[in-house]
DNA sequence: ATGAATAGTTAATGAGTTTAACTAATTTAA
DNA sequence: TTAAATTAGTTAAACTCATTAACTATTCAT
């Protein structure tokens, strides 16, 4: 590739990932705002996929220190959708799991969400959308590396 | 695309995009986290691509309310890194400019992340990443439009 | 058995957000 | 042409999320 297109393509990516990302998480918010934040979304979600985590992988997972951890979870164990239970082998560890109300609310959550993302992506050839989310997905692979060869020098 | 087809390119995508945002806005902060937050990043980004532009704009392009802006936009100029300046016409409207100073830090602060974003985008074969931006432009209209209609209703 | 490492919390502080009420200026329409 | 509505922006209070640094409690390692 040379220079130039190399240039262009960068600020082509930074704008629209910008764009992309504002747009769709204003369009969530739309839909889940009055119920849950977005992060909160995101972390019952987490949970429903592992069954269980612990604080440390959020943060981990989040990109965030573990006390920003605690303060989401404590918010939402105050309004009964995550409870904490200590590990009996280690008693360091302390697992999120979700309640019954929070599942509940995750699922109706998700049934929203779903019904948007479906509204855009039906918009796609399938073919063009799922060559966009392989490179997609190797993208999210890339950094997931260049985080670790960060970490390692 | 039948309904199966659908539900995994969905989960693949809330998963994937959530997945990309966290650790490139973590890496991005890696590089200029000392100096800029990401929302002040782009909002100098922004004034650098058109020149000047006021709290509404930039409340609609972030998608936020125009006292979010007020209080970031405060911040910039305490910091000395944008300037307000009223329209003489129409003495409602405050022009927001960058600085001396704020175009310099923009200027260093670029640099770095088009290295970071290089490095990234330079793993791919020419042809992926543009297809792959295509798609994500065509998404971000898609996005946008659905604003749009949003609005309308 | 003690010193290091690990899991998580607390407290202080700062950035960004929303809502609602506000000022000031401009547009509109009766 | 003036009164009402709209537009641009700010302020204040309250909330969420973030960071750093210091802390408790537990487990691991030698």
């Amino acid at each position: 590739m040379n220079k130039e297109t190399i240039q262009e393509l960068i600020d082509r990516y930074v704008t629209t990932s910008f764009r992309v990302h504002k747009k769709a998480e204003a369009l969530v918010k739309g839909q889940i705002g009055n119920e849950l934040t977005n992060d909160q979304h995101y972390i019952l979600r987490y949970i429903f996929h592992s069954g269980r985590c612990t604080s440390t992988e959020l943060a981990d997972v989040f990109e965030v220190n573990k006390s920003a951890i605690t303060a989401i979870i404590n918010r939402m164990v105050d309004k009964g959708l995550i409870e904490r239970t200590r590990d009996m082998a280690d008693r360091r560890v302390i697992y999120l799991t979700m309640t019954a109300s929070g599942k509940e609310l995750f699922l109706e959550v998700q049934k929203k969400i779903h019904l948007l993302v479906e509204s855009i992506i039906t918009q796609f050839e399938e073919t063009e959308i799922t060559v966009f989310i392989n490179t997609y997905e190797k993208l999210a692979q890339i950094l997931d590396d260049k985080k670790k060869e960060e970490l390692g020098e």
